[in-house]
DNA sequence: TATAACAGGCTACAACTGTAACCTTTAATT
DNA sequence: AATTAAAGGTTACAGTTGTAGCCTGTTATA
C-alpha cells in the first residue's frame, strides 16, 4: 500500500529528523533543521508534502499537532539505493563497490579481498 | 568549469549511450534508446538540454551533427556516489555498504570479512 | 494587557523534468 | 516528381521541487 513515494533531497531532511524523533512537532522540526537557513514556510510546506506523499501522518491529539513517519528508513533506503544503482551503476552492485573501493585509501591486499567478496556477491 | 552539471534520469539514459559511443547521431540515439518507447521529439529534447547544460557538444563537421559528452561517466559517476551517499546515508560508507551485504546472500564470514573491510575503510 | 512568536492553512512562483507536437528544410525512396 | 523520413528548431504543458509569503487564531511573555 506504500507504493511510489519519492522523497525530494529537502523532504529528506525532514524524514531524517522524524525518523531519530517520531512524534514531533513543527517547532521541534524547524529547530532541528535551523543550520539548513530554510524559513518557516518551508519548513511547513515540506512536512505538508510529506503528509499528502502518505510518508509521514498526523497526531492530533494534543492541542499542537505531531508529525511521525509512516514509512521506515530503511525501505526508503533500500528503494533509494536500488534506483541509484539501477541508474548509476547500470544495476550493478559490484561496479559501485569496486568504485568505493577505488575511492577509499584500501591497501592493494585490502582492495583484493574486498573485490573476491565483490566476486562472490556477483555470482547472485 | 563543470561545476554543478545535474543530469537528470532520462538524460542518464541519452548519456550512458554517448559514453558508450560518442559522436552519435540523433537517429543512433533514437535507435538505441528505442527501448524506451521515447518519442523522436522527447529525445531531442533531452540531447537539446544536455547540449545546453554543458554536459555534451556538438561536432558540425558532418552535414548531420555528431554528438559527444563533455563530462567523463567517471566524474558523474562519482558526483552522483557522493550526493547519494550523503542524502541517504548521513554520508556514510561504510553504512551504504553494510547495507549492501545485507542484501545479498553472503555467507556468516563472508560478511564478516567484508565488515572488516569497512571498518578498515571507515579509519579514514 | 499588549506584543511577539508560532500553529495551521492557503497561495505563489520560478526552475527543472518528463513527455511531446509542430514547422521547415533536406535527403532518400517509390 | 511525389512521398516519406529524418534533422534541426521552437513551443507546450503538466507535475515536482525549492523556497517562501500572507492570513488568522492562539499562546506565552514583557
Amino acid at each position: 500500500m506504500k507504493h511510489d513515494i519519492n522523497i525530494s533531497e529537502s523532504e529528506w531532511c525532514v524524514m531524517e529528523y522524524l525518523w531519530s524523533n517520531p512524534m514531533a512537532t513543527i517547532t521541534e522540526i524547524r529547530k532541528a533543521l535551523s543550520s539548513t537557513g530554510w524559513s518557516d514556510s518551508t519548513i511547513k510546506t515540506l512536512v505538508r508534502r510529506l503528509v499528502s506523499k502518505n510518508a509521514v501522518a498526523i497526531n492530533d491529539e494534543a492541542s499542537t499537532f505531531r508529525y511521525y513517519p509512516l514509512i521506515s528508513q530503511q525501505k526508503c533506503r533500500l528503494k533509494e539505493t536500488k534506483s541509484f544503482i539501477n541508474r548509476v551503476y547500470d544495476g550493478s552492485v559490484s561496479m559501485l563497490v569496486t568504485n568505493l573501493a577505488a575511492e577509499s585509501n584500501l591497501t592493494d591486499k585490502e582492495t583484493e579481498e574486498l573485490l573476491t567478496l565483490i566476486e562472490k556477491m556477483r555470482k547472485e
